[in-house]
DNA sequence: ACCTATACCTAGCCTGTCTATAAATAAATC
DNA sequence: GATTTATTTATAGACAGGCTAGGTATAGGT
């Protein structure tokens, strides 16, 4: 099993971030937490990538936030809670099309591993 | 089907000319279009993302190339045939891996089309 | 001679991920 | 109640690699 380092990963981060929301509402560190741990220890997000990418997604309407309101009993700052909008979910669904014909012809160009 | 843009193709691109010349030496417009072909359409490569690809894997030692010398009975400038060397076999190898580990972890992370 | 087709080349752009660092908040500790 | 520590958000700048938009070189066709 190899690393999967930064390059790889784009163009596939936003529907990443859409496909964890649609697991539930989170917030930042949370979709980092179950990014990080769907990856096998082998994908390492970072929080400059994540934050830069939601901001995208909200700017695009593809997701919404709210600040933390109630007390939380717990360390720590604030938090924003994101959650998925109905743009945002016919996104995922162009997304997961665009990933799939994306596996589809790169694979076949590259080939099984020997 | 959805088209393949730039973003997605990072990281990838040097696996898939490796892949590529291993079904025999091309030159560089031939290599675009084994590629254009196995795309089925939705794979837009573009020349000023193949040549300096080509230099990288060179410079790397991962594929050499030869100026086509004889002549050639068609327009046309001459050609420069590049192909695999015995380290671009094994990067290309570790290319395949690498993509088997990243559609498995990325894949599993977008979960199925709808 | 001129046009056209083939092939190679490249400077600069664009943009999304990464690095590194900082700020805000609140519990824990003393 | 001041300090420390943990959590979360935030962001400026670096970097890299595919893309844009040209250009140059070669040689057959007309």
């Amino acid at each position: 099993m190899s690393e999967i380092h930064g390059d790889m990963l784009r163009g596939h981060l936003d529907t990443m971030v859409l496909a964890t929301l649609e697991r539930g509402e989170a917030h930042g560190l949370e979709i980092l937490r179950r990014l990080t741990l769907s990856g096998c220890g082998l994908l390492k997000l970072k929080e400059g990538s994540l934050y830069p990418a939601l901001y995208r997604l909200e700017a695009a309407g593809k997701i919404s936030a709210v600040w933390e309101t109630e007390p939380h009993g717990r360390r720590g700052a604030r938090r924003r809670i994101y959650q998925l909008t109905s743009k945002g979910r016919r996104q995922l669904n162009q997304g997961r099309q665009e990933w799939a014909s994306f596996t589809a012809i790169i694979g076949a160009i590259v080939g099984a591993p020997a």
